[in-house]
DNA sequence: CTGTTAGCGCGTTCAA
DNA sequence: TTGAACGCGCTAACAG
């Protein structure tokens, strides 16, 4: 635009104080018991009107100047073009509307470098609070921003060294659901597919995984960017061992996975059984269907986002943060 | 935190002026032939030593306020939570980053309402300039948008109105090929899924299909939140008129269809021969694979990225716009 | 050559 | 209902 119309403009053109356009435009004239400030309402829809006319915004950059508030959070997840963070991504969007806030995105792609630019680029565009997923190699981001004093909330994995205002699913009781379903139905040599990361999510399933089946439990691990390849040597592993059944330990290996083995002619669901965690459209497709651990991500997002912006409020205030606390939702196999 | 530090801070500390600080922290004093301003290098240690040790960030609100320059756009896309929009978002979130921005996402919900409260609230927050995805029944809101003189890029459809900014795809060319291919594979009874939303992507589908296929054309419409009973009153229609071959305008439908035409054992690939519009993982579960039309969105993003940013240049620069075009890019059928 | 002073940008809010 | 200070960083103009 040519140049945007202050607040300036409008006082002329309504003939009033830049003061009382200030207080008009916030609503400090009739909401609030005290009416602090009480403006004669011909004057005000005077003002109004003005505004309207011109199509007033009033500069959030001064805005947050003076009182020191965006009203932007930054939400750093692992990667807004895989559905299941899609998803949480458009769920917090949701929710930050809902409290009047806007969000800033972005993907760490699991590279803890990523990670750090976005945390440290946020911050420069001062977000009131954070919501992330910890990548692997992410401690000292995570110590920089606990440093900053900034409220946060972790989702999707804790952190195994502090105790931080966390919400996730229960990965171990999750995993007890898929080994006792494919257990039921008769499978006796179980195999899981997991990420060669080191996040709380793979950990815990791993974990639960390895205590469930004892000394033989096998678990192949695959790479975060993973190729073509890397799925096959999987799949044809899987083949030669004859395992009967395989746990997937999150959508993206399990698809690619259950491709290499599709293009194998391996009758999925009759000589293999799965069952995966987090959905993808491909499961329905297979007779019957691939059950999958459907994370509660509404819950999950909005007890996140109500953590935050209860610290958020707490921070501003001046008031001393609740405890960290480990929130954590059951997950549910959908059959 | 308590409170951040400023340039105040730092200026005490380390026994200087803010103004000193000010042009060490922009590099002020060594770039740039004229050197208007030089400063001893051993000040410049100590106040850049100062500034790390203090972790100083300059407040992005002052800076803002100061040059007008908030060095964050706005995207407006349908849903972050599909897949294309996501890898679109994903795209753009690199692009900006290349160009020292970051991005404010938001989802319209192909609804209109939706989609003018986020341009508000993204004007509100100053962005310099946008991204977006108009849905139907966005008019107002766009012009609204070229009112504020905001500059902006439309990407995927096209307004048929207005002459914008806008990068897309060839719909037609991309359905000419759909339709080839379906014929050489001795389709004979070709239909259309389609949604029943008035944008320009769909129509433009729409139209080339009509035109190929003349008077006897026909195109079920599903509405953009669609239900299973809808997919399903598709999959019995075309059951019961024995359609031979199926074009999906769209991922989410054709997934939605197909899961329908699956569970009612139709042999899809041999009893119904499918092409569907942009990818979805579960297509490699057929036997052949599901042929899609892959739209370049590397490129059209970052066309759409460069041109944004042209044109926010030369805004700023108080240069006037250069004429709106339409860039437009094949989309290929990925057999 | 090195560094400082002072005013600006725009909306908020206290004192009058 | 208003004047004026304020928040923070940028930069033109000026001084030593």
């Amino acid at each position: 635009m040519a140049k945007s119309i202050t607040i300036k403009d409008i006082a002329r053109e309504a003939g009033v104080s830049i003061a009382l356009v200030s207080f008009v435009m916030n609503n400090r004239t009739e909401a609030n018991g005290k009416q602090k400030y009480r403006v004669s309402s011909t004057t005000r829809d005077r003002i109004l009107e003005v505004a309207r006319r011109y199509n007033y915004q009033p500069s959030s950059a001064a805005r947050m100047l003076r009182q020191g508030r965006t009203r932007v959070i930054g939400v750093i997840l692992s990667d807004l073009s895989n559905i299941f963070y899609g998803i949480i991504a458009r769920e917090l969007e949701n929710q930050a509307a809902l409290h009047g806030y806007t969000v800033l995105f972005g993907s760490s792609d699991e590279d803890p470098r990523k990670f750090d630019l976005l945390l440290r680029s946020f911050i420069e565009k001062d977000v009131e609070g954070f919501i992330v997923v910890p990548c692997e190699g992410s401690r000292s981001s995570l110590e920089y921003l606990i440093r900053s004093g900034r409220p946060f909330v972790v989702i999707d994995r804790y952190h195994p060294d502090y105790r931080l205002p966390t919400v996730l699913t229960d990965n171990a009781d999750a995993m007890r659901q898929a080994v006792d379903y494919l257990r039921s139905q008769g499978a006796r040599s179980i195999e899981m597919v997991s990420y060669a990361m080191r996040i709380s999510s793979m950990g815990d399933r791993e974990t639960a995984f390895r205590e469930i089946l004892g000394a033989d439990a096998h678990i192949y691990h695959l790479p975060f960017n993973l190729k073509a390849s890397d799925a096959s040597a999987v799949a044809d592993e899987v083949i030669r061992k004859g395992t009967d059944a395989l746990i997937m330990s999150s959508n993206v290996p399990s698809v690619a996975v259950l491709q290499q083995l599709f293009r194998r002619g391996v009758r999925i669901q009759k000589d293999i059984k799965v069952v995966s965690f987090d959905y993808s459209n491909a499961y329905a497709f297979f007779d019957p269907p691939i059950p999958y651990i459907l994370q509660p991500l509404p819950q999950i997002t909005e007890a996140a986002a109500a953590y935050l912006f209860r610290l958020i409020e707490a921070h501003s205030n001046g008031e001393s943060p609740e405890a960290a606390k480990k929130i954590v939702f059951k997950s549910k196999l959908i059959v």
